[in-house]
DNA sequence: TCAAGCTGTGAAAATCCTGTTAACGCAGAT
DNA sequence: ATCTGCGTTAACAGGATTTTCACAGCTTGA
């Protein structure tokens, strides 16, 4: 039954390194300067790699309540975490839209 | 209600597997990006392996409603399904057509 | 108090999906 | 060779969805 507090410490994803508990994800051994929202987001997708997760399986695992209709707040984040994910990873293409249902995590871009 | 974690009516054919559930189709575990309807007609051909099937009938699973006549959407979209399939699938022939009469899935090749 | 940073929201800009048409190729019959 | 019928696929416009920017309210720390 997933939905376990006690996931995995950490995820692996190539270069990058996300360490939940530290409240830290690292790049080459750098940490991002993540913000609380989005290093959440990043930890939520993670655990779930390869599986297309909803806007709103995202939103309640991340802001622990249901998203208004039409909320927008997911796609906002996950563009801010691109952009500076991207900035430390310029080739990686890490988080995939999949339209009219969410996104998905691939370790392997 | 979510659907728990637990099985979804998957589909196997080989190296592909198909989620209707999930939204998903994998090859090797990775998803093919597919569109909603390029799925929803993967997932309808696949319901009836070796099965020929009409364009009527797979017009009405998938859009839900009868075709004009002369419609072409069906060839269209088999079409797409099949170069995104052959992508990720080279060797494979999943889909195959029946002239005159419509198109036959078959797990194995 | 001020400056700096995070958050959520609205909306414009960019991108993708859909249905449709038409061009193309292929096989069999004339 | 030409015609005919059928399936395949490129191309396109319109609509739908996603991405990104801008902004105002909050919070924190100096």
């Amino acid at each position: 039954m997933a939905t376990g507090t006690g996931q995995s410490p950490q995820q692996a994803a190539g270069r990058l390194e996300i360490r939940p508990e530290e409240h830290t994800a690292l790049v080459d051994g750098r940490p991002l300067s993540l913000t609380m929202r989005e290093l959440q987001l990043l930890v939520t997708l993670a655990e779930h790699p390869q599986r297309i997760m909803t806007r709103e399986k995202l939103f309640s695992e991340v802001w622990g309540s249901r998203p208004r209709r039409d909320d927008r707040s997911v796609d906002v984040y996950v563009s801010r975490l691109r952009a500076k994910l991207s900035e430390a990873l310029p080739e990686a293409q890490l988080i995939h839209t999949h339209n009219g249902i969410g996104y998905r995590f691939s370790p392997d871009g």
